[in-house]
DNA sequence: TTAAATTGTTACACTAACTATAACAAATAG
DNA sequence: CTATTTGTTATAGTTAGTGTAACAATTTAA
């Protein structure tokens, strides 16, 4: 699963855990809402369950709840607990040279500016939080 | 090659076919150069020939020259030729469903955020020249 | 006109990554 | 004790990426 594919799909998640009532909500029946593997569901849910974002419970009336209000659960924070790679990955030819030095140059550039690009993305990511998006779908 | 690849092999290239005298690099000497490929590297170089940011030649005299000064030749340009998706990739998981109507939404916002962020990189690359590498190089 | 060199393009085998799903131990509730 | 559900591991199939080779078409020069 991409990065951004897994940061959609957790968001998904989230936001149907989120709705009215607070039940714990099983991985089959978001997989029903979301259209989601439930196996691959559990997986995302125990990541950001040791996060704390959402709180798990086994057996008979277990499943999924928030373990925390959506104005406080923010992109950024969803995403690293679902993904170890720093933002969504950019990457140069790796080089296995001796001794050209334009080359290992031109990787350092790149990998500088896509850091720098990959900061811009954690602001945007840390500026919205999981209410905003509930808000937003509902206008 | 992924796309970010793809982008920093080009621009090693590229600094080389620049480098003092004008003439023309062949792909053999890229190859020996960047430790990329002579294949990959004539592959890449097509797409670059055909947006005019290089000449080629064929035959004994042959190779590849810049046919632009690096001062009018930015990454997002370079970019643009050699890769056909816009920007860098971020999907979403494709929804395959039918009355589920949350699903598509949270696809669709992050469609839109994905496309602000590669916006935000085309920006960045936009502003970037192949001198402004070379110089950033040198120093 | 022949030979050598070089691009431009296609093809191929190999590996790694992704996708979708299944299976099952461990925990929980009644 | 039984049914349920998470958490984790495994598996099989597909797609994408990597590295390289092969060769027709073109060009230069002797």
């Amino acid at each position: 699963m991409s990065a951004s594919t897994k940061l959609s799909t957790a968001v998904k998640a989230l936001c149907f855990i989120a709705e009215e009532d607070n039940a714990p909500k099983t991985s089959a029946e978001i997989s029903i809402q979301t259209g989601v593997n439930a196996s691959k569901l559990r997986m995302l849910l125990s990541m950001l369950a040791k996060s704390n974002i959402v709180a798990s419970g086994k057996g008979i009336k277990g499943g999924f709840v928030l373990n925390k209000d959506p104005r406080d659960i923010h992109l950024q924070e969803i995403y690293c607990s679902i993904e170890d790679r720093k933002a969504f990955h950019l990457d140069v030819q790796k080089f296995s040279g001796h001794h050209l030095s334009l080359p290992v140059q031109i990787n350092n550039y790149f990998l500088d500016l896509f850091a720098e690009i990959q900061v811009n993305i954690e602001d945007k990511m840390t500026k919205i939080s999981l209410q905003s998006i509930i808000d937003n779908l509902e206008r």
